[in-house]
RNA sequence: GGCCCAUUCGUCUAGCGGCCUAGGACGCCGCCCUCUCAAGGCGGAAACCACCGGUUCGAAUCCGGUAUGGGUCACCA
């Protein structure tokens, strides 16, 4: 297998979103998988567009998920700089050899000019498109007015005839024909380049093997392909990937389902469950579904991807998350578990967690939850100092409707039986309680719900004979005590 | 509108000419387990493989057309 050589290349505009870090999990797979390697660079030639400090969310998103890279902007490498606003030169370069070749001519137009020229074709109903206006001023007199410092941008000159056919590795060949290309913008006029001119100068120079990049592209990569043979470059292998849909259809946008990467850290969710997630939506080896990341960089191939614009699964991603949770060591999710409660719950509750507690509650709360924020919600009673009881109308239901004497009784009994449980253990307690429940005539359901909302608060909790053990005697009697006389009362 | 791309259960997919009366997963439904909720076990419903023509002894798989969906037509990437 041939080590390849691939590239994740944002712009530094804001966060990325799981749609364009979909390709970046493709893409480091990849690499990793032909043992390669995996570079970021940063596409930072349009000024007005950058947003600050989103490289450092870029590289902390792909960070999370364990994307790690070889070269890139923070860490350079043998192909730098990795920043394009610092290889002007070489777009500037490559430009100049355009013209000398007659491959490309400045542009004197302005874009009121254009703009007016794009509502003409619209208004008659003609393809949009720069129609070569500037191709025809003679060389020598666009150099001078050039020179004279005249405002003025570099197009590319498209052939007029013939056609042009690209390569994607998974869709074979794609012909276009070059009347249908306009003569496009390879240097603008602040002399930064356009992505058309720096995607071939950079991936070209960094020695790119395979280019990855959202299928929107592919409208435009025979603009490339013209560009790269122009040059006098090889023509890397082109991917062009599918997008994500979100839920209800339509492309999935910040306002449509999508989320940032760091957001779903926020919520709890794993980096290797997402990274699971991610890369089974869009692509599928035979009849798994779970698969480690060895596992993936065993078996991923860019050649595999499907063709489809998938529907964003968040019900699939939820359950994912489930089972990374409930398969991953327990010391390992005690330990998240607690950072997350200590974030979460109120300011009363201590901090640090006793971690040994914590890791007692994991294997109560473990199968109970998909995302590791779900826990507080589960488990918060067991840290608040008093429990807070519930309101007689949660209590009074079914069996004990229009009898708070009987449920006051029943959980008093229940505070008194707990008295004398020894050892204070589950086993234990829950014989007690069995027992109490058969000697009173009780059913155990009944029973159990009331003894449930009085000692975890809720109507949904962990197992309750555990959890009555590991909340003590001290706190599961007062909490059961209280109950009792809230209902007399 | 021009150009380009795609089309297998609700969703993600397996399938790359016979193994397919189409397999798996999520979700959904039922049963079991059970102190709630989960988790787990078992079972089920769910895709005339978009449609129409070809090619072939044989097509979900190859070819063409149609329809539908998507992308793209900037001095943004």
């Amino acid at each position: 297998m041939t080590p390849a050589r691939v590239r994740y290349a944002p712009s530094p505009t804001g966060d990325p979103h799981v749609g364009n870090i979909r390709t970046a999990v493709w893409t480091w797979l990849y690499a990793r998988h032909t043992g390669g390697k995996f570079l970021v660079r940063l596409e930072d030639t349009d000024q007005s567009r950058a947003v600050p400090g989103s490289l450092e969310r870029i590289l902390a998103s792909l960070r999370w998920l364990g994307l790690d890279w070889d070269e890139g902007p923070d860490i350079g490498g043998p192909y730098g700089p990795y920043v394009q606003s610092e290889r002007l030169p070489m777009y500037q370069a490559a430009a100049a050899r355009l013209i000398e070749q007659g491959n490309a001519y400045p542009c004197f137009c302005s874009s009121e000019e254009l703009d007016a020229l794009r509502t003409r074709q619209q208004a008659e109903k003609r393809p949009t498109g720069y129609e070569g206006k500037c191709r025809t001023i003679p060389a020598a007199t666009a150099r001078s007015r050039v020179n004279a410092g005249e405002p003025h941008v570099i197009r590319f000159a498209t052939p007029r005839d013939g056609s042009t056919t690209v390569v994607d590795l998974l869709r074979g060949d794609v012909t276009v024909e070059n009347r249908t290309l306009d003569d496009f913008v390879i240097l603008k006029s602040d002399g930064f380049p356009t992505y058309h001119l720096a995607h071939p100068v950079d991936d070209t120079a960094m020695e790119i093997t395979h280019v990855t990049r959202g299928d929107e592209w592919l409208p435009s990569a025979p603009r490339h392909a013209l560009l790269f043979d122009a040059l006098g470059y090889p023509r890397p292998t082109y991917v062009h990937t599918p997008i994500i849909l979100a839920p209800g259809g339509g492309k999935l946008s910040k306002r449509h389902g999508a989320k940032f990467v760091l957001e779903y850290a926020e919520e709890g969710y794993l980096p290797d469950a997402l990274l699971n997630f991610l890369c089974i939506t869009g692509w599928g080896h035979g009849d798994d579904t779970v698969f480690t990341r060895e596992r993936l960089i065993e078996l991923f191939d860019l050649a595999d991807l499907s063709l489809n614009p998938a529907t964003f699964d968040m019900d699939k991603l939820n359950w994912l998350n489930g089972v990374y949770l409930r398969e991953m060591p327990e010391r390992d999710l005690a330990e998240l578990l607690a950072r997350r409660l200590e974030h979460d719950l109120p300011a009363d509750a201590v901090r640090p967690l006793d971690r040994a507690f914590v890791e007692a509650i994991t294997p109560l709360v473990r199968e109970r939850i998909q995302v590791l924020g779900d826990v507080t919600a589960l488990a918060d009673f067991f840290f608040v100092d008093q429990i807070p009881t519930p309101t007689r109308e949660e209590f009074l239901q079914k069996r004990f409707k229009d009898d708070a004497a009987g449920a006051a009784a029943a959980i008093e009994g229940v505070a008194t039986a707990l008295e004398a449980v020894s050892p204070w253990e589950t086993p234990a307690i829950e014989s007690a309680l069995r027992g109490l429940a058969e000697s009173t005539g009780v059913k155990v359901g009944d029973l159990f719900t009331l003894v449930r909302l009085a000692v975890t608060g809720k109507r949904v909790s962990p197992p309750l004979f555990e959890s009555i053990e590991l909340l003590g005697e001290t706190k599961a009697v007062d909490a059961l005590r209280r109950a009792a006389s809230m209902l007399r009362g």
